[in-house]
RNA sequence: GUGGGAUUAGCUCAGUUGGUUAGAGCACUGGUUUGUGGUGCCGGGGGUCGCGGGUUCGAAUCCCGUAUCCCACCCCA
């Protein structure tokens, strides 16, 4: 038997019932907020990851699904989605167009990763992106969006908040950073050192115990951040306050991507087990321009489906359409013309078998029908029919011509 | 990529120190005097015990390998 691959999976039945569920909240929420929506390739050429996402991070270092196509280009399949948003935003020439643009999408994501519970190879990101805003009330903007969608599908969640600082301040505090990182550098894990070189932000996410227990000294960022990031932090921490949006501040939260500057945020949730990170954003003022695009400040987020649908409260099926069974050989054939009729507006459950009522009924039952109709003898003598509302056990008799 | 635990029917799981033809519940299917309320009762189908080797007179059971899932690390949404 051919087996799904490793990290991959089938989505239908229930799955696919909260799927639609999440992606129906979600694009009801994107467009209340002006957003649109935009698809783009799921192949990409592998340098746009390699200049976005960077060439430090774990993603386009190790789980990338990269390959040479038959016309010898270097591509892979999309690990993440800002990339290719921004890639089309460019192409499309709406850097040079101006104004504010709004997108947002959904779609499969590839990570070579090891699947655990809330991983998979190939998994399903909500995500928006705004650019040409350059204001913090669109950071707050993007925060209370993902509020709404979470709270409307009864998710709970804790909301994480830093700032990363800009091209002003981000720079020197890196190097104090350094500084100290060398300062305890015989003490800290080997990941550590390496990530000294290639990304020193990321030893604050460290999980190791003893490299956190030294890390609790070192220069925070937060504290380091020039007026213009300082003022944007504190007005953002406002305009949640006034929303009635909780957070904690994380010093460490450090995002994966290289491309965030300034405003960075995680929600997280307690109940999925370790893979917690259920939507995660910020702003990446440079990244336009850093793929040669005319600069153009951007922020956005992205949501992990599969880690989501865990969490989601379902509201309670309701019966809903008609189930039409026929009591008699001869009568199957009307069933069939009444039922093709009727599916022009309304949901229709038959059975091709003649049954008789207990047996039907327990079908009606099966497929979640609010109304139960017979057909047999009686109703083809008189031309009427019986329509019996499951919810409440009345009864209503119509002409069939009627129905 | 590292460490640990699992894998038996469609699903959830039993299965004794290695011993006849591998079980249960749910689900599916048929019947239960062929026209009014589901639950009851009686039957039926369905398993190469993840896969591949090995030990043994004999393996679901013991050993080795491998695949997948789960947990932790890691990473991230």
């Amino acid at each position: 038997m051919i087996k799904s691959l490793r990290g991959m999976n089938d989505i239908l039945s229930e799955d696919y019932e909260r799927f639609t569920y999440f992606i129906n909240i979600a694009t009801d929420v994107a467009q209340k907020y002006g957003f649109h929506f935009i698809e783009t390739p799921l192949l990409e050429e592998t340098a746009l990851f390699k200049r976005s996402v960077g060439e430090s991070s774990d993603i386009v270092g190790k789980e990338m699904y990269q390959f040479t196509d038959k016309g010898e280009n270097d591509v892979c399949l999309r690990p993440e989605g800002t990339a290719g948003v921004v890639r089309a935003f460019i192409e499309k020439k709406l850097d040079k167009a101006g104004g504010i643009h709004r997108f947002f999408y959904h779609g499969s994501m590839f990570r070579y990763e090891r699947p655990q519970k809330g991983r998979l190879r190939q998994f399903h990101q909500f995500g928006v992106e705004s650019f040409g805003v350059d204001s913090v009330y669109e950071d707050a903007t993007m925060i209370m969006m993902s509020a709404d969608i979470l709270k409307r599908c009864g998710i709970g969640y804790r909301l994480q908040l830093n700032s990363l600082g800009d091209s002003n301040c981000m720079p020197q505090y890196r190097d104090s950073l350094i500084s100290y990182i060398e300062s305890v550098e015989d003490e800290i894990c080997e990941d550590c050192v390496r990530r000294k070189t290639t990304n020193p932000i990321r030893v604050l996410d460290c999980k190791n115990e003893k490299c956190q227990a030294l890390y609790e000294k070192a220069p925070k960022l937060i504290n380091s951040l020039c007026d213009s990031c300082e003022s944007d932090f504190t007005k953002l921490k406002k305009i949640l306050d006034d929303n009635e949006i909780a957070y904690e501040i994380d010093t460490n939260l450090v995002r994966g991507l290289d491309y965030y500057s300034k405003t960075a945020f995680e929600f997280v949730s307690d109940n999925i087990g370790s893979q917690s990170a259920i939507a995660g954003g910020g702003r990446y003022d440079k990244l336009v321009e850093f793929l040669d695009g005319r600069p153009t400040p951007a922020v956005g987020f992205a949501m992990g489906i599969e880690r989501l649908m865990e969490l989601i409260v379902m509201p309670e099926n309701k019966r809903d359409g008609y189930y039409i069974g026929a009591m008699d050989e001869e009568s199957i054939d009307l069933v069939i013309s009444l039922a093709q009729r009727k599916r022009q507006t309304d949901k229709v459950i038959i059975d091709y078998k003649a049954k008789n009522f207990k047996n039907h009924i327990k079908g009606a039952d099966k497929a979640n029908t609010k109304y139960f109709i017979l057909i047999g003898s009686n109703e083809i003598e008189s031309g009427t029919i019986t329509i019996k509302n499951l919810e409440d056990k009345t009864e209503q008799t119509l002409n069939m011509k009627d129905f």
